[in-house]
DNA sequence: CTGTAATAGTTGCATATGCAACCAAGTCAA
DNA sequence: TTGACTTGGTTGCATATGCAACTATTACAG
């Protein structure tokens, strides 16, 4: 007997690979902008932008609001720290958390690389037309989100694996 | 005077940041399955489907194929050939390539694979709804085009930074 | 042929990451 | 209060990665 006539599995129709090769493709390009202008880290890079949006902060929200892991995020802002783009101090209502927020050197690198990842982003959508890129702004959110809340949904737990938090 | 009306930066609607999470979110999502499974790694896994789907190629190949660094592709290839999974034979017209393909094993774990990955992919194209899942297919894949053939867009070389072959 | 440039892969090294274990501070019930 | 449990962050360690330098071939101009 031959093997049972499953569908193959074609690595170019798997949504987790194609996500992966298009943000490594459009990430890695912004990247080399952060990195020659100021020797940043995507980790950096992301929360610096988490902290010019949104204004100061403890570790433990950029956790929540980037989903980066905690260890990441504390070293990339000691790193930050250290090179003087933000600063650290301790929480009034909480002596173990620590409130960051950009210095007047890490606002002005956040508005200068802000500005580059405007039209980065601008480009992006032309080159993909803008409402093909609106749906896909769209449907990411909505797999992000997916992954956030896994219960909601009703999907076998397969998209949330390994969360922690919901274990 | 304030500073000037640019407009604000916002993380959230950046791309590349939006692909990076939800290829996270994904990827993560079923890397738990070969990992717990077989222990391989992300590249080990696509490495390996490649070679699956594909068929016997050489590592340049893949690297073509895939767009994965090279040295990341060799040491791959290393671990899977000790393994067991895939085996090099050298390439009789070119003994600097080495042939890459399947052993048995390797395929039978590819066949495995295989089938928790499209369960996987459905599940998901499942919890975004059918239409969107398409789109998305296809907005992905012109995204990587562009990544790999810059030169033909009108792209002004934003998404080609740091593409060593075409410099 | 012969010397130079290009190509397939590998390896050294410095950095980035993930996970588990670990502190210190807060919470809360009894 | 006190003692068990949770939570914000950090650190040790093993692994993964990127880049540059290097070896072995192959390609090719003259």
């Amino acid at each position: 007997m031959e093997t049972a006539p499953q569908p193959a599995f074609d690595l170019q129709d798997f949504l987790p690979y194609l996500l992966n090769q298009a943000a490594e493709a459009t990430s890695r390009a912004f990247q080399t902008t952060y990195r020659a202008a100021y020797g940043m880290t995507r980790t950096q890079w992301r929360i610096l932008a988490n902290l010019g949006k949104f204004g100061a902060m403890t570790a433990r929200d950029i956790c929540a609001i980037s989903h980066i892991e905690k260890t990441k995020v504390s070293r990339a802002v000691a790193t930050l720290t250290a090179q003087g783009l933000i600063t650290r101090s301790a929480s009034p209502k909480d002596r173990r958390a620590e409130l960051l927020a950009l210095t007047d050197r890490g606002r002005t690198v956040f508005a200068d690389l802000g500005q580059h990842a405007i039209r980065h982003d601008d480009a992006l959508r032309a080159a993909i037309g803008q409402d093909a890129a609106a749906s896909l702004h769209v449907t990411l959110r909505r797999i992000i989100a997916l992954a956030e809340a896994p219960a909601k949904t009703g999907l076998p737990g397969q998209l949330a694996v390994n969360t922690p938090r919901s274990i």
